[in-house]
RNA sequence: GGCCCCAUCGUCUAUCGGUUAGGACAUCAGGUUUUCAUCCUGAAAAGCGGGGUUCGACUCCCCGUGGGGUCACCA
């Protein structure tokens, strides 16, 4: 425990949609400030302006919140850090990358991308680690100065020392111990004056005073850089902690975009709940205490410690999400029947019967995994079934079938519509003839449903109604 | 390939030197049920390999193996 506050911050860029494992560690970033009392500061990094993508900063704040979650400081909330989005802090970048230059920690490399590439290339032919042969590193203060009034392309990069042990604690795997040769000169200044991420990073997290930094596992290599440059400016730096990544379901490789979807906002588009997809990312890697699957958000930043991450990366289990789902759903149902059919508004059907929404619900609302089953679970009762006569016949052959479909439309026409006479009728017809039970009951339901699996068949038959019942008994056969 | 990280049931995990290695999802079987689902009961299922350390290792150390990450004027 610390008495510093806890700033905690995700730092997304606009360079497509949020993807799922960011979206986890927002989560995480969001919960620890939280159990501390600090904030949560989202920042846009937007220094990319060549992947950039129209529109998509803005999404990726609309996905966040769609999930309920929210920011302390930010692009549209401000706060005492604004602006909040790098591109707009351009001044500083370049403020700072020249006080490294002055401290001798950094220096202007004049070095055109083709030489770059060609020396990089050389060293993967000889099997060396493709790094940049320092050219520019010694030009003399004279060089530098002709260079840049010869107005030619430069970066700034770097000063990386030689042979030198950087050691750094993470939070979740403790002490990390690298050797400065392996490290590039890193670029931390582009050509078109925007910084790289390493300069941008190491900059705002340090102005905007964040005081943990839980990020990425894929970080990990790329913190010694870090590491280097808080001790170029004289910085402390934040706690780290670096969060394992999501493997595909089958735990092979990196989950990506070929596997499936993997953005944050696609899977709430699928029919899963906020709710559930949070306690998904919760205990996915990490596990309370009591061990229980069942976690609120409020708990949730109660109970969470980084230190008790999973330190291996974790495959992303699709079953246990849907098991998830379906808890929530019913849980709903329960607990807030209005909330469970305003939820569902989004996935139901236009040609869906609004009015018979309330009698249809409390038939399949156990059986939703998704918001979204709801077509392929109701579809039968409002629009045309096709009726497998394969299926049909399966156990019984056309004579028989036939018979049993007269007997229950003579039966059923007769009677007072309502779930316990029509038990009564379509039971008394079974027992009367001494059918096959399962035989029967399956013929009925594929006649009235089209499907194998339904909700309970006199209930199901009691919502289709009198003349649609009927007409599907009559046409069964045709 | 270099460097870094990691390693308990199929999956996510508990254990943190002495346990019949526990739980959850998935799977299978049984019960409830006319189907499916829900619900209940039960079963099968794990310490990567080899060396140490120790009276005793899943647990600590080393090597191997396997998996992952990373090596850009991308984040």
């Amino acid at each position: 425990m610390t008495n510093t506050p806890v700033r905690t911050r995700m730092a997304p860029s606009p360079t497509g949609e949020l993807h799922v494992g960011s979206f986890s560690i927002i989560l995480k970033n969001y919960a620890f400030a939280k159990k501390h009392g600090g904030q949560f500061v989202l920042r846009v990094e937007d220094t990319d302006k060549v992947r950039e993508v129209e529109g998509a900063g803005e999404r990726l704040l609309n996905t966040i919140k769609a999930y309920g979650l929210s920011w302390d400081e930010g692009p549209d909330v401000g706060g005492p850090h604004a602006p909040y989005t790098q591109s707009e802090r351009l001044d500083l970048y370049v403020e700072k990358a020249n006080e490294l230059v002055e401290s001798g920690h950094a220096y202007h490399c004049f070095c055109s991308r083709e030489k770059l590439e060609a020396v990089r290339e050389k060293a993967r032919e000889e099997k060396r680690p493709p790094k940049y042969d320092r050219h520019c590193r010694n030009l003399s203060k004279e060089e530098v100065v002709k260079k840049l009034s010869e107005n030619g392309e430069f970066v700034i990069r770097l000063a990386v020392p030689d042979n030198r042990s950087i050691v750094y604690t993470d939070l979740i795997r403790g002490d990390i111990e690298v050797n400065s040769d392996i490290i590039d000169d890193q670029v931390l200044l582009k050509s078109d004056g925007f910084p790289t991420y390493h300069l941008a990073v190491v900059v705002d997290d340090n102005d905007m005073e964040i005081s943990h930094i839980m990020r990425g596992e894929e970080w990990l290599s790329s913190t010694p850089k870090h590491i280097l440059l808080y001790e170029a400016f004289g910085w402390k730096p934040p706690v780290f902690a670096h969060i394992p990544i999501y493997l595909n379901p089958n735990g092979k490789g990196k989950m990506s975009k070929r596997k499936g979807d993997v953005s944050a906002q696609s899977f709430l588009d699928k029919g899963y709940l906020p709710e559930a997809l949070l306690n998904f990312f919760m205990i996915l890697g990490w596990t309370p205490k009591d061990q229980r699957d069942i976690i609120s958000l409020e708990e949730y930043v109660q109970e969470f410690d980084p230190q008790d991450i999973s330190k291996k990366s974790v495959a992303f289990d699709i079953d246990k999400l849907n098991w998830l789902n379906g808890v929530y759903i019913r849980k709903m149902w329960d607990e807030n029947q209005v909330d469970l059919v305003t939820r569902l508004e989004k996935f139901t059907p236009t040609d869906f019967p609004q009015a018979k929404l309330d009698q249809i619900l409390p038939l399949i609302y156990e059986r939703l995994e998704k918001l979204s089953d709801i077509e392929e679970l109701s579809d039968f009762f409002y629009r045309d079934i096709k009726v497998d006569r394969s299926l049909l016949l399966k156990k019984a052959d056309k004579e028989l079938v036939s018979k049993q479909l007269d007997e229950l439309y003579a039966g059923l026409n007769e009677i007072e519509w309502t779930t316990s006479e029509i038990e009564k009728v379509v039971r008394s017809i079974q027992e009367e003839h001494d059918y096959k039970k399962n035989q029967f009951f399956m013929m009925v339901r594929i006649a009235v449903t089209g499907k194998k699996a339904t909700p309970p068949l006199f209930e199901t038959i009691e919502v289709l109604g009198k003349d649609l019942t009927l007409r599907r008994l009559k046409l069964a056969l045709t």
